[in-house]
RNA sequence: GCCGACGUAGCUCAGCUGGUAGAGCACUUCACUCGUAAUGAAGGGGUCGGGGGUUCGAGUCCCCCCGUCGGCUCCA
C-alpha cells in the first residue's frame, strides 16, 4: 500500500496496515502524538484499517493539528462526560454530545423531578477525571442494526433508539443502512460516528461551563433535554487562557458598558425596551442622522407614517394571520388597532396614496421607523433582541429589470455604512423555502438577481438553502458579538407578494398598469441592535463623532470655574458634546474618572491656560499633548468630527 | 414561550446552621485650592424584586408571580 505525506514524501506500508502503523513507520515520536489520521481528507481512528481506494494523501493529525485535534478531544471528552453522568445518574437518558466551535455539549433526559446545576459539575468533572487518568482506549465496533437496536432497547435508551431508526428510515435507497458503529471507552458505550482519540488519556485539560434546556432534536414541540455545556484543551495553559478571554470578553459586554458609560438602561416597568440617557440619545441620534445623509445621497426620500393601524391594515399585509401573536393588538371606539412590528405595509398604503409612473420607478421610501414586537420573554437579550425598536428601513419599488441594479446599489450602501465602522460583516443568501408562493421561473430569476448582485461586488456569502421568506428570497448581513454570537444587522429581502396583496401598480411605457416589485432593506437593521454591536465592536470606545461625550473640560481648581465655563460654551457653540468637571476634586481624579468614562478630549485649564486662552489637551488613552489655542483645538476636533474619523487622536 | 440559575443601598458585593441589615465606590456637607489615572473627615441613603405561607421570630425555609442571566425555539 502506498501513500502520499503531506510534504510530498512516498510511505509504503504492509497490506492492513493502520493509521497507528502508518504514524509508527513515520517515526516513534510521531506514534506517541498521533490522535488520529487523516485519509484523502477524511479523519479516521488511528485503529482502523486503512481505506485502499482513492487517491490516498495521508496525514497523522496530533496535538499540533490545531483545530482538528480540538475538536477530537471535544468530541472525546463529550463522552467521558456521558461516562460520568450514566454513573452518578444510573436512570438518565443519553440523546447526542457534538464537538462545536469552543467545546462541546452533551443532551441529557433526567428522570423525572431530577434537575442539573452548576454547583453538580465539581462532582461530575471529579468522576470524568477518574475516567481520563483510567487512560481507556475508545474501541470502534460495526454492529448490525438489529444487534444496536437491540442493545440500547435493553438499555433503555429511547433516544439512541429513535436516532438508529431514523438512520435507517432516511438512508437513500440505492445506500441502505445495515451496520452502525458503536464506541466504547470504560464502561460506556455510545452510538457515534466516530473519529476519536486512542484513549481518555488524550484530554489534557477540561471544564463543564454551563446547563441548559434545549429541545430534543431543536424542535419546540418536543421533549426539552438538559444540556450541559463543556470545553477541552491540549493543555490546562490553553484553557486557563480560553477562560481568561471569556472574562475578558465579558468586560466589552454591551449590557455592562451601555449603563457605565450613562447611555442607556433598562426597567423592569418596560421589559425589553431601553431607556435612553442622553449621552445614548446622542449617539442614537448621530446613527440616524448618517443613515439619512447617506440615503438622502442615494436618492432615498425620507417619510414618515402612522404607529398604529387598524386590523384591515394588517389583514391586507398578512400580519394579522402570520406574525399576529407577535404584536401589540389594542382596541377602541370598537376598532381593533395594533401597533407596527414592521414600516412595509404603511409603506404600501403610502404608495398606494398617489399615481405612479414608471418614471418615477425606482421610489425609494426611508423611515427611521419605531417598531414594537412582542417578543417572547426568554428571547430579550439587552440591546440586541429588544421589544421596542427602530430600524433605519426602507422600501424600494422598481420594475423587474430595475431588481438587479437596485440590489447592487444596497450592497454598496451597506458596504459603506459597515465601512464606516470597520466592521467585519458576512453576508448569506437564504432561497426558496418548501412553503413559498409564486412559481419556480421567478424565484429562478429571484435568487440568480440576488446572486449577481453580490457578485458584482465581489462579496462572498453563503447560501442558506431554503431559509427564504415565503414571499422572496433575502440577502442577510450578519455580525458577532463579543461572546462570539451571531446576530443579524442587515438584509435586504426581494418581495412579490405585498405588491400583489396592496394591488400597487405603476403606468408603464406602454399607458397600461404594471405590477412594480417592492425591496424591503435595512442596513443598520435596528439603531437599537447595531448600537450594542457597536459599542462592543469598539470596546466602548467609540469613535468621536459617535461618543457620547466628545470631550470635558477640567478645571484645576475652583479659580478656573469662570474660564472653563467659557470653554464649555465654546464648545457647545461649536455643537460639541462637552461638559465641565467642577467637582471639589484634584485633576488626577478628574483625569482618572474621565478616562474610564472613556471621554475622547480632556481640556486642562489652570492659570497658565486661561491667561494664555489656551487649553491642555489629553486624549482617551494618548495621555497629554500640551497646551493649544481653544480657536485651534475646535477647528481641529470639529475637521475630525465632520470626517467621521474612525479613530482616535493619539491611536492610530 | 421552554429548561436551569440568580435578584440585598445608585453601582459591585458581604450577610454561617432563621434571632428585626453591612463594606467599598457613588451621593451630600465641611476642610484643603490642588497641573494629567483615586485628598481627608463627617453625613444621608435599604418595602432585602413583588405577593402569600411556615415559625414566637424570615434577607435566610416553602409556594406563586415579575425581572435578569446562560441556553433552546423564534428573530432586526
Amino acid at each position: 500500500m502506498a501513500f502520499t505525506l503531506p510534504n510530498g514524501a512516498a510511505l509504503t506500508l504492509p497490506p492492513h496496515a493502520t493509521g497507528a502503523d502508518a504514524a509508527a513507520a513515520i517515526g516513534a515520536g510521531l506514534a506517541r502524538a498521533a490522535l488520529a489520521v487523516k485519509v484523502d481528507g477524511i479523519t479516521l481512528d488511528l485503529a482502523r484499517e486503512l481505506p485502499t481506494d482513492g487517491e490516498r494523501r495521508i496525514e497523522i493529525i496530533t496535538e499540533k493539528s490545531g483545530a482538528e485535534a480540538l475538536e477530537l478531544i471535544r468530541h472525546d471528552t463529550a463522552h467521558v462526560l456521558a461516562t460520568a453522568m450514566l454513573e452518578l445518574h444510573p436512570g438518565v437518558k443519553i440523546s447526542i454530545g457534538p464537538a462545536i466551535e469552543n467545546g462541546f455539549y452533551y443532551d441529557f433526559d433526567f428522570p423525572d423531578g431530577v434537575s442539573l446545576s452548576d454547583a453538580d459539575f465539581p462532582a461530575i468533572e471529579a468522576r470524568m477525571r477518574e475516567h481520563v487518568r483510567a487512560d481507556e482506549r475508545f474501541v470502534r465496533e460495526d454492529v448490525s442494526v438489529e444487534a444496536a437496536l437491540e442493545r440500547f432497547r435493553a438499555e433503555q435508551q429511547p433516544y439512541k433508539v429513535e436516532l438508529i431508526e431514523d438512520l435507517v428510515r432516511n438512508a437513500p435507497v440505492d445506500a441502505p443502512v445495515t451496520s452502525v458503529s458503536l464506541y466504547t471507552n470504560g464502561p460506556f458505550t455510545d452510538l457515534c460516528r466516530g473519529p476519536h482519540a486512542p484513549s481518555t488519556k488524550r484530554i489534557k485539560a477540561f471544564k463543564l461551563q454551563s446547563v441548559a434546556g434545549a429541545y430534543w432534536r431543536g424542535d419546540s414541540a418536543r421533549k426539552m433535554l438538559t444540556r450541559v455545556y463543556g470545553t477541552a484543551f491540549l493543555s490546562q495553559a490553553e484553557l486557563e487562557e480560553h477562560l481568561e478571554r471569556l472574562e475578558r470578553a465579558r468586560a466589552n459586554d454591551h449590557r455592562r458598558l451601555g449603563p457605565q458609560l450613562g447611555m442607556f438602561q433598562f426597567s423592569e416597568v418596560s421589559p425589553g425596551a431601553a431607556f435612553w440617557m442622553p449621552g445614548g440619545t446622542a449617539v442614537f441620534n448621530e446613527l440616524v442622522r448618517l443613515s439619512r445623509e447617506m440615503g438622502a445621497a442615494r436618492g432615498y426620500l425620507e417619510v414618515k407614517t402612522p404607529q398604529v393601524f387598524d386590523s384591515h391594515l394588517w389583514k391586507t399585509s398578512g400580519h394579522w394571520d402570520k406574525y399576529r401573536e407577535n404584536m401589540f393588538v389594542t382596541e377602541y371606539e370598537e376598532r381593533e388597532m395594533a401597533l407596527k412590528p414592521m414600516n412595509c405595509p404603511g409603506h404600501c398604503q403610502l404608495y398606494a396614496m398617489a399615481p405612479h409612473s414608471y418614471r418615477d420607478l425606482p421610489l425609494r421610501l426611508w423611515e427611521p421607523g419605531l417598531l414594537h414586537r412582542r417578543e417572547a420573554s426568554g428571547t430579550l437579550h439587552g440591546l440586541l433582541r429588544v421589544r421596542h425598536f427602530a430600524q433605519d428601513d426602507s422600501h424600494i419599488f422598481c420594475t423587474e429589470e430595475q431588481i438587479q441594479a437596485e440590489v447592487a446599489g444596497v450592497l454598496a450602501f451597506a458596504a459603506d455604512t459597515y465601512g464606516l465602522f470597520g466592521l467585519d460583516v458576512h453576508y448569506e443568501l437564504s432561497t426558496r423555502p418548501e412553503v413559498r408562493i409564486g412559481s419556480d421561473e421567478l424565484w429562478d430569476r429571484s435568487e440568480a438577481a440576488l446572486a449577481a448582485a453580490l457578485d458584482s461586488l465581489g462579496l462572498p456569502y453563503v447560501v442558506n438553502a431554503g431559509d427564504g421568506a415565503f414571499y422572496g428570497p433575502k440577502i442577510d448581513i450578519h455580525m458577532t458579538d463579543s461572546l462570539g454570537r451571531s446576530w443579524q444587522l442587515g438584509t435586504c429581502q426581494l418581495d412579490y407578494n405585498f405588491p400583489e396583496r396592496f394591488d400597487l401598480t405603476y403606468i408603464g411605457a406602454d399607458n397600461a398598469e404594471h405590477r412594480p416589485v417592492m425591496l424591503h432593506r435595512a442596513l443598520m437593521g435596528s439603531y437599537e441592535r447595531f448600537i450594542g454591536i457597536l459599542l462592543e465592536h469598539f470596546s466602548g470606545e467609540l469613535p468621536l463623532w459617535l461618543a457620547p461625550r466628545q470631550v470635558t473640560v477640567l478645571p484645576i481648581s475652583e479659580r478656573h470655574a469662570a474660564y472653563a465655563a467659557e470653554v464649555l460654551q465654546r464648545l457647545a457653540a461649536s455643537g460639541l458634546r462637552a461638559d465641565v468637571d467642577s467637582r471639589d476634586e484634584k485633576v488626577g481624579r478628574k483625569v482618572r474618572d474621565a478616562e474610564l468614562a472613556k471621554v475622547p478630549y480632556m481640556l486642562v485649564v489652570g492659570d497658565r491656560e486661561a491667561a494664555e486662552r489656551q487649553v491642555g489637551v489629553r486624549v482617551h488613552g494618548g495621555g497629554d499633548l500640551g497646551a493649544e489655542s481653544l480657536d485651534g483645538f475646535i477647528e481641529r476636533v470639529l475637521a475630525r468630527v465632520r470626517e467621521r474619523d474612525l479613530l482616535r487622536e493619539g491611536t492610530a
